[in-house]
DNA sequence: ACTCATGAAACATATTAAGTTACATGAGTT
DNA sequence: AACTCATGTAACTTAATATGTTTCATGAGT
């Protein structure tokens, strides 16, 4: 599957504009990314939704920071763009009777869980401003 | 995307398959985890391939456990089926030269890195005995 | 021969980020 | 008021991959 690149786009593009005084268009952001800048409204509207980053409409317009980087951290960024589960791997129908397949269910559950636990925890460890220069 | 729910459902038919005293053919497998018996050989092939399990072709045959559940580990299972990444994160392009993009993904990559070590190590940690009844 | 099973090729489906096209809307500039 | 630049949004396409399905070849016991 493909992977969901935005968490490493965002953070990116984010420590950019930190440095910047001018609103960043969607345009610039794409070229930087490299890509589209349709790509660059829809994920950077996630990032609005939760203040992050406003955005100006018309002439002379595009996107600003809204905060500082060191009172962000990548899980709130991870968090401001979705809740979908981190991992590839699921498990079977849990509608099942059969206690083998539950079993096996609750040990995967538990082993991804820890595993997700830790992962979120290091994102809230890490503000923005860490990565920045 | 659509989740792998493969280790799930081998891991529940494997121990399945420790109970029985004949083959197991790959319909009875399908009904089992309400899938194809297609899907089934495809998946039980990689298995074979590592010699957890041994196909008998013709009349009276199926899939055989050729191991003792006590001998695997989930992460001999999830190996089996194949090295692709657990995580539905991903780094953006890793070919630029911004220090600032270098950094971000240093970071994720890390971070990714340590949780996945704990998954693999948790999997290595459990053997299919454990799950049994 | 007949039946039952795997092996394998070929194709369809589902999911979701990403990419693309097109047009409406809002806001400075001239 | 007309022009330009920018976001907002809808609709559609693409890519990647596990899953699902159909079909036929092959092997093995009855």
């Amino acid at each position: 599957m493909r992977k969901d690149s935005r968490l490493s786009r965002m953070l990116h593009i984010l420590i950019h504009m930190d440095h910047m005084d001018r609103p960043a268009t969607s345009n610039h952001i794409a070229t930087m990314l490299q890509t589209n800048p349709v790509v660059v409204r829809r994920t950077m509207a996630r990032l609005r939704d939760k203040g992050y980053v406003t955005s100006i409409k018309g002439h002379g317009g595009g996107w600003l920071l809204n905060v500082s980087l060191a009172d962000i951290t990548l899980l709130d960024i991870h968090i401001a763009l979705g809740e979908s589960s981190v991992f590839t791997i699921g498990l079977s129908d849990e509608h099942t009777e059969c206690l083998i397949e539950k079993a096996v269910n609750r040990e995967l559950a538990s082993a991804l869980k820890a595993s997700e636990d830790l992962l979120l925890t290091r994102f809230g460890e890490v503000s923005l401003d860490k990565l920045a220069f």
